[in-house]
DNA sequence: GCTTTTGTGTACTAGTTAGTACATAATACA
DNA sequence: TGTATTATGTACTAACTAGTACACAAAAGC
């Protein structure tokens, strides 16, 4: 699967085709990180960034954090936050989506969202 | 609510009742930590153990694993797997069960049980 | 052609995490 | 009553996280 590093990477780029303030350089400057920080995480040399960071990049990206930070393989304090307050509920949830097929997960989303559960 | 010192003091203890080996020491000794170390988690004087730690001990007193991770503030690196291969639905499940009373949470978890959503 | 901007390599680090090691005082038990 | 076991206080730490600081060579732009 993708990583972290490869897909900002080509988010960056395909941004900068039409932009070239979209340079390493300047995005770092924007998200306040150093240019060679960015440029290994890019890259993959270092660990994806902290969630805060991943924040900030993701709104420069026009990006949604929640995937950016999934990709991270973290999960978001929000969601956490959620978790934590009904934590054997949760856990009842969790067991059954890690038992179901990939099919059954989108629908069920899709069901949630639009209410009809 | 209850802290995850708090939660695993109250098992312990309620177990120890029947059983004088579930003092702070043998338990610590059985999970392999020191028996100072397991009293200040308890006593909240410290952050929870790791997740490693977290699973032994939910091991040792017979709890839920993800419970007590939950009551950590962590989310099991199941659930992160899970959430990391389908990043942008997860986004959206979780913005609405954010939004969604707590009455819905508990009949949306036993519906998906059930198998009928 | 030269100045500016670029991406990246190397070297370093403050703060945090997840504990250990040992001493001591209270408690249980035989 | 003495010995064993207990919980906890104090002091310390290796490894990791999330970066910084700066130098340098290549490329772009005017």
């Amino acid at each position: 699967m993708q990583s972290f590093g490869d897909y900002v990477r080509a988010c960056r780029e395909r941004l900068r085709e039409e932009d070239p303030r979209f340079s390493v350089r300047q995005v770092a400057h924007r998200i306040g990180v150093e240019p060679s920080y960015l440029s290994k995480v890019e890259r993959g040399e270092v660990a994806p960034p902290s969630e805060t960071t991943i924040g900030k990049l993701a709104d420069e990206l026009g990006e949604d954090a929640d995937v950016l930070l999934a990709l991270a393989g973290k999960v978001s304090s929000d969601l956490q936050e959620v978790i934590r307050k009904r934590p054997e509920l949760f856990a009842a949830l969790i067991r059954e989506l890690k038992r179901m097929p990939d099919k059954a997960v989108v629908q069920l989303v899709r069901e949630v969202r639009d209410g009809n559960w």
